[in-house]
DNA sequence: TCTTACGATGGACCAAGTCCAAGTCAATAC
DNA sequence: GTATTGACTTGGACTTGGTCCATCGTAAGA
């Protein structure tokens, strides 16, 4: 992740304790936090931080590129740090826990032209779901 | 959208002016409405109609399939009554338009098996975004 | 080390949605 | 047609997720 903390400074970041707390909790695979569990663990380890300054750094950290934006119900987002490699997801309708994929199309070739409405479509989300094994097992 | 309003009453579904109310505004092509709109609409047709069994009316809808919640951005959810025919979105991302469209492949087959984690996946859901010919115009 | 503009803070505020006790009424029974 | 009753509706309080803003603090350049 101090490729992503040296990115940002390369960008003229400005380096502060909390940004970098916000950046080191969104390390890893399959890590798709809400702002308010960002928050929780950035608190662990920066009892100081505020949730405004959660807030201000994830949205920053979205519009440069480096973290995801994921929507997949109607209740918190989620913030995605694997933003470089293309990916979808598979989300637990019972758990809801989240695994990154990587599909074999691109899904935009699906969609034929004359489904289009004279759009021009530059990208495709998808979102598959099901159970993971914990919870088809009856968990 | 009568239809509709047999189906329910057939399945025991007690008919009030307000249910008939919010069936009714849902009624159409391309309808992805937020509940406050739903609520607006169905003001406009009876008055008294409060904001609780609009929101308590979709989430029966939703229940027994016959209207899908869309979550596009993690704004307000919007309700699709077209939920009798398997199809997809299509979002401006400028103003929020949104099409039902229906690519050719199920989506659910580019998911290979290495690539589900034991998942016992049922469904995807496919969101793609431009820009729709008026946005795209600079308009 | 000084300066200063950028960042952090926390508390007020907002939007979407849920919950609940009390009142109303559609559908069945008579 | 009337009575009955349990399902439905109401509005207001509450919750959750998120934004805004005036003020204070501090990273980084001079």
């Amino acid at each position: 992740m101090s490729d992503l903390l040296d990115r940002l400074r390369g960008r003229g970041w400005r380096m502060t304790a909390q940004r970098r707390v916000v950046a080191e909790v969104l390390d890893g695979e399959h890590i798709h936090l809400t702002a308010d569990e960002v928050l929780v663990r950035a608190t662990a380890r920066l009892p100081e931080i505020s949730r405004a300054t959660v807030y201000n750094t994830l949205g920053e950290l979205v519009s440069l590129g480096e973290v995801l934006e994921v929507a997949t119900d109607a209740r918190a987002k989620r913030y995605d740090p694997n933003a470089h490699r293309p990916h979808q997801h598979l989300l637990c309708s019972h758990c809801g826990t989240i695994r990154d994929v990587h599909p074999t199309d691109d899904p935009l070739s699906a969609l034929p032209a004359h489904e289009r409405f004279g759009f021009t479509v530059v990208a495709a989300e998808v979102t598959y779901r099901g159970l993971c094994p914990e919870c088809a097992a009856g968990a």
